[in-house]
DNA sequence: CCCATAACTGGGAGGTTTGTCAATTTTTAA
DNA sequence: TTAAAAATTGACAAACCTCCCAGTTATGGG
């Protein structure tokens, strides 16, 4: 295998027992998206990050830690792109549109770490929870908003999560194609109390570029102010 | 393990051998729910069932047969039991409000049985897909009556699904009680183009008494098709 | 450059898993 | 009743798992 993974990515300038994690990382991601997190052996993972078995207790106490590392670096990176990708928009309906759509896309370009949450998000709860908590946020926003007219509730904002999640998983079996984003959220919106044409419209309104490079860790505070090239 | 378990249950009048298997997939059935199928070990599903390793293989080519036996009679009998508590409702409303509530209040009443169908679901695509037909049919009847003003293609039955199924997974989990039903099908109901005021009303209309006690396997019309050996 | 220390290796102990099989017991039917 | 057929048992081979550890190699601060 090759160190061209996410996790190895972030670490490529970092010392050599973080690299040698980092390897060991994606090699889990890749297995854990393939076979689960039960399924997935160490000697597996230690085996496609080319390195022997026993190296992978200097890096992780056991299995679990692993997994521990694994499904929290991919959730926070999501959690962080999209944030990042929704900072300046305000109006609800457009926030909530976005995130469905924006996770999805984000999901697609990594598969594998896309396959990983798919399985973390129902194996852990508190993993979960986390998630939600933003997405609850942008809801009460709405409804704040005027914009939203349905009562908000812990079903409320599981089922959104629900059609989400149901949403990944058929673009990742390949079963539908780019267009679900737009499709899913124009369902949520009608669900919400967004007039079904509003609701069409804001689904499919044309989002900004995605920048498609991943880098796996939350990045360094600030980069110096440098002259554009 | 007493022999208390659904398959046995519908087995009890049969042959030793067929008594015999049933108690094995109930047993299977158990650790399926718990563990997963992956993680479930042929070894422990003799042991629940009381008999000795070697007896499983005399029943079960491996273990894929025995997952596709459990997870076929699943589905086949919680299929059976929707579509009787239905068949005499014609009104498409009521009949996706129903089938969302009665699914839930089913899998709830046998919850090993639930959880088995929830790893099933996402594990077994044509599994998924059969039960997926007849939501499609209500859905379509739906709109025929004028009842779902929303577009009716793949990704919304999906979606449709998924909530479902989300609805599904927090109930076993405890993390919400007996009135989630009513709330997920006013839901999807708001989604599929039913004014707010009728969702809540249809999906909050009082069910006829659930019948409890669940028969595993659908009467047999033939013998054994496949020589055992 | 030197060498203390960190990283890595690979064999192996001790456990579990799948699937087989000869021997034994139970069931069935003549 | 009795003998053939069916069901069951439990030991076992072979593969694979987790985790450990003594010995080896690579790294980098002085």
């Amino acid at each position: 295998m090759l160190a061209t993974g996410l996790f190895s990515n972030e670490a490529r300038n970092l010392g050599k027992s973080a690299r040698t994690r980092a390897k060991l990382m994606d090699a889990a991601v890749e297995l854990f998206a393939r076979d689960g997190f039960k399924a997935a052996s160490v000697n597996e993972i230690a085996k496609l990050a080319e390195m022997a078995n026993g190296t992978f207790y200097v890096h992780f106490r056991d299995k679990r830690e692993i997994v521990q590392a694994v499904t929290l670096g991919i959730a926070q990176e999501l959690a962080r792109q999209l944030d990042e990708a929704m900072v300046d928009v305000d109006d609800a309906v457009e926030r909530v549109s976005m995130a469905t759509r924006r996770f999805l896309d984000l999901a697609l370009t990594a598969p594998d770490w896309g396959r990983a949450f798919f399985r973390a998000a129902w194996a852990f709860r508190d993993l979960r929870e986390n998630m939600l908590s933003f997405l609850r946020a942008d809801l009460e926003r709405g409804r704040e908003q005027g914009a939203f007219t349905v009562e908000i509730d812990d079903v409320l904002i599981d089922t959104f999560a629900s059609m989400i999640m149901g949403a990944l998983f058929g673009r990742l079996a390949g079963d539908f194609g780019p267009e679900t984003g737009a499709r899913v959220a124009e369902l949520q919106l009608r669900m919400l109390g967004v007039p079904p044409q509003q609701a069409k419209a804001v689904a499919n309104r044309q989002l900004p570029e995605l920048r498609l490079t991943i880098t796996a860790l939350p990045k360094q505070p600030k980069p110096e102010l440098v002259p554009s090239r």
